[in-house]
RNA sequence: GGCAGCGUAGCUCAGUGGUAGAGCAGGGGAAUCAUAAUCCCUUGGUCGGGGGUUCAAAUCCCUCCGCUGCUACCA
């Protein structure tokens, strides 16, 4: 028999040297509400994410710290493990790419590769400054009258030539091309697909894959005295993942492979969006479906950087407004895809406006009614009247609704449309006003009541993926299991039972209260 | 420099040919179930400047101003 579909989904693998902000945390967020989105929808979901622990940097970094570079990673990639606990990441694995099963992976990778002659032996040549580590090409250095080349940095450059292995990725441009225009879906947002394919357009060039100025990396097969190119050996842990080398039929790579989607800063685009599929068409792989670039974050409208001191660590976030709280901001706040800027003013006016007043509110005010006016058990419902139907109509539309802005990564969309039913909910309970019903038509008002709780049912079972505590706290309220909140049970079919005992209710967002000043 | 995009209410943005919109902020009112949380009404814009096409332009064209991204090998 057929099994669930399936889903594949990655974050980059952050470099091992870098200390976790809230880039990073972003990043995985959205990852980790499409993947828990999907498993309520019934995928068989995978979401990797991991650490990149070689490369030149982390080698020099272990030596000044004074110890050797797997010592060195296994403590320092730590950091991102314990980022994954702090956001409440659902990943399904952690790779790191020093493990015995991605350096098989990668130099199986290469071995075919090179095979079907797609990797071959030349000569890296250019300016190189010492000082910064760096090529630099011809049009960005200044001449001195001397004859001496400056680096935009200001160091002096010489012309280096060492042996390198180069990918045929100039071959790939029109397979590259016919690609994107045959997967219009497949580089988002849509103002990225222009610039990767205007870059792809203004030609390639053969990509230097290895290096032999350092050690600290997987060595070319073969050829030992070569250290694989950083961005090979990274990708690369995207097939690692699902058991590359094994492609067999009915192989975890079979069943999952191609990646439904990678997530990726803007930053590191190109590499998935060019390289990547080149280096997997030539490997006759098939490439990822697709490729989503999103923005970086500003701080009070500045830009992040350790010089201004005003990098933000995940924790600060947390602990500061709470975990939901803040997973909620990062998603409903900025257009998914844009530049956002983070502000404590905004963050608050999210927290104290959509959580605790609209959403926290509406749970609380029903719940509460229906814990003192209803003896605590969910109410019977008489007849609905065209009110009753509206409200109930549009929770029940909200999972095709929802859906479609998930599976286009509109985050915020998915956000707008449900709370535009607490909206409605809100609105609802003020025009029937059952403390009014109370006392006049008790049945009624326990008909409005029932609805009211069925709404918050839809709601809670659809903000599960971005607020997974929050949301369980609500469910839990309406004595919901855990088998009654896949979205599977939305609708009529899932229906609350009247005369099911309820939990007494507790409030669920807290509203943020400036710390009094000492 | 080249290519691409943006500039709409105090703020963040939606709106791509047919009488200017949303949320938040501001003002007024109602209600009292609820975390003083909700609901209703409302102030506010010559849609960056100028020119053009059209019966009709925020929307199409030209031009100017301002801002942003991309323009390959540190990851």
């Amino acid at each position: 028999m057929a099994g669930p579909k399936t889903f594949y989904l990655t974050t980059p693998i952050y470099y091992v040297n870098d200390v976790p902000h809230i880039g990073h945390a972003y990043t995985t967020l959205a990852c980790d509400v499409l993947a828990r989105f999907k498993r309520l929808d019934g995928f068989d979901v995978k979401f990797l994410t991991g650490t990149d622990e070689h490369g030149q940097k982390v080698e020099k970094s272990a030596e000044k710290a004074g110890i050797a570079p797997q010592a060195f990673t296994d403590r320092v990639s730590q950091n991102f493990r314990d980022l994954v606990s702090l956001m409440n990441y659902s990943n399904d694995d952690f790779i790191r790419t020093t493990e015995p099963r991605h350096v098989a992976s990668v130099q199986a990778l290469w071995k075919v590769l090179e095979e079907r002659g797609e990797i071959y032996l030349g000569a890296y040549a250019g300016w190189y400054s010492v000082r910064d580590e760096a090529f630099y090409g011809e049009d960005e250095l200044t001449t001195t009258p001397t004859g001496k080349k400056i680096a935009p940095t200001g160091a002096e450059c010489e012309w280096v030539e060492e042996p390198s292995y180069f990918f045929r990725l100039s071959a790939w441009q029109d397979r590259l091309i016919a690609f994107y225009e045959a997967n219009p879906d497949f580089i988002a947002p849509a103002s990225k697909r222009n610039e990767v394919m205007a870059f792809v357009k203004s030609g390639l060039k053969d990509l230097s894959v290895s290096r032999t100025t350092f050690k600290w990396g997987i060595p070319v097969p073969g050829n030992d005295a070569h250290i694989m190119y950083v961005w090979l050996d990274a990708l690369a842990n995207y097939i690692t993942a699902v058991g590359y080398p094994n492609t067999a039929e009915g192989s975890e790579f079979a069943q999952r492979w191609p990646a439904d989607l990678h997530m990726v800063g803007k930053d590191i685009l190109r590499f998935h969006a060019v390289y990547w599929p080149a280096f997997l068409m030539a490997a006759d792989l098939a490439p990822p479906k697709r490729v989503f670039a999103h923005g970086w974050w500003t701080i009070e409208g500045q830009k992040m950087s350790k010089s201004l001191g005003n990098v933000i660590a995940p924790e600060t976030l947390v602990n500061t407004y709470g975990l939901d709280q803040t997973r909620y901001f990062l998603l409903r706040e900025v257009p998914f895809g844009n530049d956002g800027d983070f502000s404590h003013k905004q963050m608050v006016a999210r927290v104290n406006g959509n959580l605790a007043n609209d959403y926290g509110n509406l749970v609380q005010r029903v719940l509460s009614m229906i814990g003192k006016n209803c003896g605590g058990v969910v109410p019977t419902p008489g007849p609905f009247t065209e009110a009753d139907n509206a409200l109930l109509g549009a929770a029940h539309g909200l999972l095709d609704v929802v859906r479609a802005e998930i599976d286009a990564q509109a985050f915020h969309k998915a956000l707008d449309a449900l709370w535009a039913v607490i909206g409605d909910g809100n609105r609802y309970v003020d025009e029937q006003a059952p403390w009014t019903l109370k006392k006049t038509d008790p049945a009624r008002m326990a008909t409005v009541l029932y609805v009211l709780a069925e709404t918050i049912r839809h709601l809670a079972i659809l903000t599960q993926s971005v607020m997974p505590d929050a949301s369980a706290k609500i469910l839990d309220q309406l004595a919901l299991g855990p088998d009654a909140r896949g979205f599977g049970t939305l609708g009529p079919a899932g229906a609350l039972v009247a005369g099911t005992p309820l939990p007494t209710p507790q409030g669920v967002f807290p509203r943020f209260v400036e710390p009094t000043a000492e």
